[in-house]
DNA sequence: CTTGATGGTAAGTCATCACTTACGGTAAGC
DNA sequence: GCTTACCGTAAGTGATGACTTACCATCAAG
């Protein structure tokens, strides 16, 4: 399970925010923190769950330290998640092709 | 956050065995325990996570009930992640291209 | 060198959740 | 009608995780 990291890392809401907040550019920690409902502390925790899911990378900079998003950090799950849906659909599919053809046949048993 | 649901379900690795196992077509509760290391019961709960999520249509069938992937369950979820590394993407490229001008200026400083 | 700012870590608490066993309700078979 | 199979629900338990406050290390400014 290559992406269990990366799902767990975007579970959570506050998580999502950080990532959102992140969406046009990089930013330091502090800044980061200041546009969310919890304390810097917490904040420094979820990044780290995010860079250990290869979703932040983390550019130290003197002092502080510039957190952006990883540009193909979520490639494994989002392929994950398309390569099962195209095969729900296909199974979906065949499923109403089948119960088409039984129908229809159905409709046929008096010959 | 229209896709926390969808998230929650599929962040659970025994939710996503039984995706996994519901990939090739419907299966009957039963059928897809018994695949599974959990109990049946726990299974039922599963299904019901991945229910309201909408990721699972159950169809019954007399006694029993059939489940299989909704086609369109993991769509909201997917296009959130496919915009938000659109967004990364495009973020990354203009810093790297910002960092590009900063070095030349930087060469061309003794002009 | 001292001071202030930045940010990661430790310890503790509270809620959530995945799992189990026990039970109930419903449809099919004899 | 009685029994059996199928499956959802209730109740209880143990583990995980998100959050807080307190603390420590590091770099910059004066």
């Amino acid at each position: 399970m290559p992406y269990q990291l990366t799902i767990d890392a975007l579970a959570d809401p506050t998580r999502r925010a950080i990532l959102d907040r992140l969406r046009g550019g990089a930013m330091t920690v502090g800044t980061l923190a200041e546009g969310l409902p919890v304390s810097r502390p917490a904040v420094s925790q979820h990044l780290r769950v995010l860079s250990d899911a290869g979703l932040l990378i983390a550019t130290p900079q003197g002092n502080r330290r510039i957190y952006s998003i990883a540009p193909n950090g979520a490639d494994e799950l989002r392929h994950y998640l398309n390569s099962l849906w195209d095969d729900a659909l296909a199974a979906f599919e065949q499923a109403a092709l089948a119960k088409a053809i039984q129908k229809s046949s159905k409709g046929n048993e008096n010959d």
